[in-house]
DNA sequence: CCTGGTTTGTACAACGTTGTAAGCAACGTT
DNA sequence: AACGTTGCTTACAACGTTGTACAAACCAGG
């Protein structure tokens, strides 16, 4: 198991060691019998180049880091995988950062604590705003999630508000009357909260149903203890829904469960919708209806925006693009 | 934005490269006024070694790379959030790779694609055999899993077989006595689902219980669908089991949404148990039993093992760690 | 057979860092 | 006063790669 290097290489071939180095990136003035007797040298020697010395010949790693607050978060866990398979595809590594959210944590990776390691960075963050960022962006930054639209680094994510009103108004379409909100955050921090309580606030609006503060519960985080939580709170305070919007499928998946302990059906006493589409919704008891973002297309874009930063201009504007979202109807708000 | 060098701090710091360097690297003898004024410097300038240069000078990279099959099956999740928080302790950066768990992707990512870039290799095989990994390995590795047990390198596990036999014996203990099992695999990759389906037969001898083929059903891969299919097939087949050992949680769940379906009850009907204690279980309805390793233990060791790898004797004998585990039993076995 | 252009190969320097060897003070000991 | 010792700093080379500049070999057209 012995290293070689292109030196190694091009002594065994008989040429300069350049020579390999031209064969090894596809060079292409390099004759036909010449070319072979490198491969085969390279193949005889079991040849791989250093990666270190190429990134400091070439200024690349060839690495762009993902990070997200937690990777056992389902909405992450997904995203990750598309976005390792997308970044494979343009022939790029992916390494995965876990910032924990909080601010100073994403603070250290937005500033780059591993500057020099990789060459830009897909970031969906939590804790940080669009003013934080500013002036951070030393490698070519690529943002998630609706916590820093209109930041100063480009963006992808989804028409939260649209999407929030369609299942919302899905809810008022099948009779119910009593909607509650699941997952309000009053931080500076809760932009895709806030985004989805405007889509609900809309919807019910244009339903004609009265916005009742009562039937809106905050979360402080978004896991599955804090949506049972949150729907305990409800129950014991006396309001009764007869719908639940979870401003994401976690929530709801807690839901569903302070749901069942109560004693209450869903969806004939409760119907529940959630927000991602995760894994899980798909199989839960019952299945969870939601809204479905694209999240290969949300991963693809976010790869060649940051290809397109990384090889191309850095200077230009940021830019913001949406993915697109469907709504997935499924047995807890249509029942079997 | 501008990238600074080791050189421009050193200019205006008026010292040498190589005092700066030895300040950056924690060099003890320097005058404390020396190594202030560099500090200073480096302050100024915001500089940033260069790692690609570190590495290519040192012949480390502090970079090692998490292989899993799919980045979100929940177990492999959670295991890659603890491997991450615990290498990140010892000063390692973690790349994770997600080799989609077929024989020749594993066989690639083990031959080390990422040589050069890596210091080591955790790895979790699902195709690969202990003789396929002989002599692949390059780079220092470790591995996960039950599919290499005594293989060529470095082996962290929890014990399959007891754990097996303990949810096993507690469905039996329960008064069960149609035990089924779901997850068995018949092909050489199952190294996992033989040890568990192993611990599930000694404890039906234990019960006095006899084994019955027919009880027994197989499942390609361990996810939700997998599950669901297993447990359709069994109710369709005429066996009527009153308890199901899943070989993991997420085929448990799967199992659940068919016992769903097809209107029974659990625990009353069939009792469920899963194995891995990933979060879905500890919140689905009901809640799932299951056998609960210590995950955090598992990456701990995994982490600490390949450190010693790296900077020690890369030619010891193979190490074999287990890591404990628990029975937690819950509502889809004890009822509410 | 020369000219001028293209093809193919080479030598050298540079990327930014750290290990090695060596230099220069300042100090305490003979 | 000469000497070794220790503390601090420096110059230089090297890690393995690729871009630049250039030389040699080749080819066609006159």
């Amino acid at each position: 198991m012995v290293r070689h290097r292109l030196k190694d290489v091009a002594e065994r071939a008989g040429v300069s060691v350049k020579t390999v180095s031209n064969v090894v990136n596809g060079y292409v003035h390099v004759r036909p019998d010449t070319r072979a007797r490198v491969e085969e040298a390279i193949a005889e020697l079991n040849y791989r180049p250093n990666l270190s010395a190429r990134n400091l010949r070439k200024g690349r790693t060839g690495v762009i880091a993902f990070a997200v607050p937690e990777l056992d978060i389902p909405y992450f866990a997904e995203l990750a995988r598309h976005v390792v398979t997308a970044a494979a595809e343009l022939g790029w590594t992916v390494l995965i950062d876990q910032t924990g959210g909080g601010r100073e944590q994403e603070r250290v990776v937005a500033s780059g604590i591993t500057e020099h390691l990789i060459d830009g960075l897909i970031f969906s963050p939590l804790a940080l705003t669009a003013e934080d960022l500013t002036g951070l962006a030393g490698t070519p930054m690529v943002l998630l999630g609706e916590r820093v639209d209109h930041g100063p680094a480009d963006h992808v994510g989804i028409d939260n508000v649209s999407a929030a009103r369609e299942i919302t108004a899905h809810l008022a379409g099948l009779g119910r009357r009593r909607i509650a909100a699941i997952g309000s955050q009053r931080t500076p921090e809760g932009a895709s909260a806030r985004l989805r309580l405007a889509g609900y606030t809309a919807a019910l609006a244009d339903a004609g149903l009265a916005y009742d503060e009562r039937l809106v519960a905050p979360a402080p985080a978004w896991h599955r203890a804090d949506g049972a939580a949150a729907m305990r709170g409800l129950l014991t305070s006396g309001v009764r829904p007869d719908a639940v919007f979870c401003f994401n499928d976690t929530l709801a998946l807690g839901v569903l469960r302070a749901l069942h302990e109560a004693g209450l059906r869903v969806p004939e006493d409760v119907a529940v919708a959630g927000f991602d589409d995760i894994e899980d919704g798909r199989f839960s008891v019952p299945t969870l209806s939601t809204i479905a973002p694209d999240k290969e297309r949300i991963a693809r874009l976010a790869v060649e925006l940051l290809a397109g930063r990384i090889d191309g201009d850095r200077t230009a504007p940021p830019r913001e693009l949406s993915a697109p979202w469907r709504l997935a109807p499924r047995e807890s708000t249509l029942g079997r």
